[in-house]
DNA sequence: GGTAACCAAATCCTATAGGAAGTAATAAAA
DNA sequence: TTTTATTACTTCCTATAGGATTTGGTTACC
């Protein structure tokens, strides 16, 4: 018991939830395989008891489905359908969110929102290298914190169930090209955001959110 | 093993999991109260696992918190604010899902749209007695309905995760005061959609979701 | 050769028991 | 009155075991 205080202990459920999820982002697990309970109480060295509560709440999340009495499997990826869904549902949600939080934006909000994108600047200056998997990882905090100062809990826990960071990077883990333009466009939404232009912000999230839509147009059309 | 053919078995999780469902939505356990798992294994005279699976599904629901090490107890009631966000997100939501599932109406989904809309009829009709459950269940399924002939999956169960109605429903079980005036709505909206008109469909969604909320407004103000 | 019946292994589902660890509440002390 | 210590209770987690069900492969039959 190092890490964190005695505090926030996290209990082992939470643990190998978090354990399952990763291994399906990074194709461990691959799409519409066989998830064998016995399996992962095995592999992750605890027994069934964590492992079947951390699947109903991946049950429930939709990233694994389940067969009575047969066991549960991978979600498959996304279609080209589903995917052209998630994305219309992200224009429905996320510009209306980011207004109200332009609306509703705090002092305490604002050192959050900067905070997160010198993170994101720092992931993609640096070298030419960029680790798609930390690109991902900062655009899911920066829409979520925009969701979560939305203030509306119904829009964020929405959003947050789409876990659509993972859908897309299970789409395309490899490539970073031109992926990296997301971080230009985070400072944009911001710059209208800090300046309290709620309009603004709003329609510079569904540009943000169209140009993104573009940039996976490739790997849709190459798995149809 | 009677009900149901052997196919669509029930296992005894989604049981358990349906059971304390309802024992939240009708307030056998309080609002803020714990919730036992030991307790609820031996009242519903099943074994823990069961149980302790249903609750982590609950809590990916919101419906329950847990509180690590300590257990879980059940979510409290919407605050005033809660509930605008609500509908909020609703109006969000169901207007577009109500424009896209017109425009994708088949010969099927009218015999459903029909089909429900004569159950809410009978519920109505009758007696000038109105179960104020059964009439919360109808439109449950109607709203359901309309979002899953959305053909957009991230809309529906963006919709059924908010289980708007379970949350409503807890806030005032008794009275059924002037309800009914919902399902004269939905019949509203059918017509519109039966007619193909798309637009005229979404804005009679958007006039029965401002009235709905209207009729909750007595109940939210006399508990702030 | 293809189909149907049968069998065996693997897995899931449920149940039970008990130790470890934390929480809450009561009682004692400063 | 506030703080500390002990106690009882609850929960978390492990481990195990057996019944039920599916699955995959083998054999027999048409």
């Amino acid at each position: 018991m190092k890490k964190g205080s005695v505090k926030n202990r996290q209990v082992l459920t939470d643990e190998v939830y978090e354990s399952i999820k990763s291994l399906l982002m990074d194709h461990v697990i691959l799409p519409g395989a066989r998830v064998s309970i016995d399996g992962l109480a095995r592999e992750l060295k605890v027994s069934q008891t964590p492992v079947r509560e951390a699947l109903a709440r991946l049950e429930a999340d939709e990233l694994v489905v389940r067969k009575p009495l047969t066991g549960y499997s991978s979600t498959p990826v996304l279609t080209l359908k589903e995917l052209l869904d998630l994305y219309d549902f992200r224009f429905m949600i996320e510009p209306r969110a980011t207004e109200l939080a332009t609306k509703k934006l705090t002092v305490e909000g604002e050192k959050r929102l900067k905070s997160e994108l010198a993170v994101g600047r720092k992931i993609t200056s640096g070298s030419n290298y960029v680790s798609y998997r930390a690109l991902t990882e900062h655009d899911a905090r920066f829409h979520n914190l925009v969701l979560e100062l939305s203030t509306n809990t119904f829009m964020e826990s929405s959003f947050i169930k789409t876990h659509c960071h993972l859908h897309l990077f299970r789409l395309s883990p490899t490539s970073a090209a031109n992926r990296s333009l997301a971080v230009k466009e985070h400072g944009e939404i911001v710059k209208a955001m800090l300046s309290r232009d709620a309009l603004d912000a709003r329609s510079t999230m569904l540009s943000h959110l169209v140009g993104s839509r573009e940039r996976f147009l490739p790997y849709l059309l190459e798995m149809g």
